[in-house]
DNA sequence: AAGGTTACTTACTAAAAAGTATGTATCGCA
DNA sequence: TGCGATACATACTTTTTAGTAAGTAACCTT
């Protein structure tokens, strides 16, 4: 497989890409939170520990930007805005879905060994 | 999912642990390679485009480390050493194709939308 | 004695990702 | 008039990851 250009960008293979797009600290614990449910801002940061409003912020614009959430915002005061997932990103849901599978078989099995 | 650790390492969720373990740019190249064979140094050096002795070697030794590759090492001069996927290896390989999939499917997408 | 081959190692630099801290806009309400 | 609520934005620092360049060890062959 040749290099190639997604969005601009040139990556080295597939798996690169897919990495890029889902990748990271935060972009995963975003999307799994949507994964069945529209959700504020404030509730999004209340939710995953340790995220910071920079980093939330900034993984949704990503997330937005790539196609994988919309950002409904209500012209309200104080701000309220949702995130909820697109087609798109129902579908990569899937693929993280088998992800964290995977991470759950490793941990128990690192559970199961330590007597 | 509340925070865990994994050899020794803090984790925040399933999805964190399997992309330090397979992320990063040249750990999926590497395995995909030894998907059903085994390679030396030199030519995995020659077949992963753009990569330098130092991230494969650096790559390859944390691969040895998490247990997903063994090395075996000839006593000869000039040196040789071969490298193959660990039972572990195999497994993990099974989530890469699948990840792998997904990007081929995305960039098919890319292809088919722009006339 | 010098050169070739192979699998590294080391030092240094650059770029990318993440973390910390603080600031801003808007409007209703006390 | 100042405060609270919410969803951000911005500046700066730190950490992590990757890239570049050069060097080393060992033995065989010429």
């Amino acid at each position: 497989m040749p290099d190639f250009i997604y969005n601009g960008k040139i990556y080295y293979n597939p798996v690169q890409l897919v990495m890029e797009q889902i990748g990271g600290t935060w972009k995963a614990p975003i999307l799994w939170r949507l994964k069945d449910q529209t959700m504020r801002y404030g509730e999004l940061r209340k939710d995953i520990p340790h995220i910071s409003d920079k980093m939330l912020t900034t993984q949704l614009r990503e997330l937005e930007d790539d196609g994988y959430i919309s950002r409904k915002v209500y012209a309200v005061v104080p701000p309220k805005t949702e995130y909820s997932l697109t087609t798109q990103g129902k579908e990569i849901i899937e693929l993280i879905t088998t992800i964290r599978n995977y991470g759950l078989k490793m941990i128990e099995k690192q559970e199961s060994s330590k007597k």
